[in-house]
DNA sequence: GCCTCATTTAGATATTTGCGAAAATGATGA
DNA sequence: TCATCATTTTCGCAAATATCTAAATGAGGC
């Protein structure tokens, strides 16, 4: 109901030196509450070579489970269920054609990420 | 020993419906093969809010461990951990003053990172 | 209706991760 | 030298993750 003035922390027995600066940058922090958590969620499930792989091989054009998985040298069963997690979070869609589903990448906008990202490792080692 | 001519994969006795593709995009990863695992560690460390928090903190100045502690909510052992993880890959650099330890972000080409990474997850909704 | 086969789902298990509590470090200052 | 205090490290545990095997689902063809 009514906000507090003074914020109170579980670790307030700890010294804090600056706290107001604490205190704004927290401020700060609770305007993306929202954003935070969905941001980790994408990383997430960025950071995982198997995940990864697929992605860029679905950048290739659509492909079926099994053919992910040929790619990935992974089970079938292993290989769909990380399908599903990226699917479940929207970065891919899937067709039904008989009994093989294919995968494809929903957009291009999380590959242009992935390159964005890749090009700071690089020059982060130059 | 020898390199075998034939990729063996443990899952062959499955149907692989695409071979020429397949082999074709094994080969294209392959050639990631050095990247990928560093790609995924970086998207690793940014999958967690309170890393992301830090990063966030940090942006505004260099701050010391119990300050951060206080940003997080979180113990004191418990953030020097996540700072030191953040330092190992090189995200941040820190300063000792006295019995007082600062960090600070190790450049801003991280945070330019995140905040394009939110942007895509901005498009995404809309 | 049944059989086959691609895929998905359901355990089960081993590994990784995030955190707190407590012990260890290392610098300051009396 | 000794006590203090910020930080780091170690240990232990609970929760999450990635993979496997095996069972379930669902579409096609006989």
């Amino acid at each position: 109901m009514t906000t507090p003035k003074v914020i109170v922390s579980p670790v307030c027995e700890v010294t804090c030196f600056e706290q107001e600066k604490v205190a704004r940058i927290k401020a700060e922090l609770a305007q993306e509450e929202q954003q935070l958590p969905r941001l980790a969620e994408l990383y997430k499930l960025l950071g995982n070579t198997t995940r990864l792989k697929i992605l860029l091989a679905l950048a290739q054009g659509e492909l079926c489970v099994c053919d992910v998985a040929h790619v990935l040298n992974l089970t079938v069963a292993a290989t769909s269920h990380q399908l599903k997690l990226l699917r479940d979070q929207g970065w891919l869609a899937m067709r039904n054609d008989g009994k093989m589903v294919y995968y494809r990448l929903q957009s291009e906008a999380l590959l242009q990420v992935l390159k964005g990202d890749l090009r700071l490792l690089e020059e982060r080692l130059a």
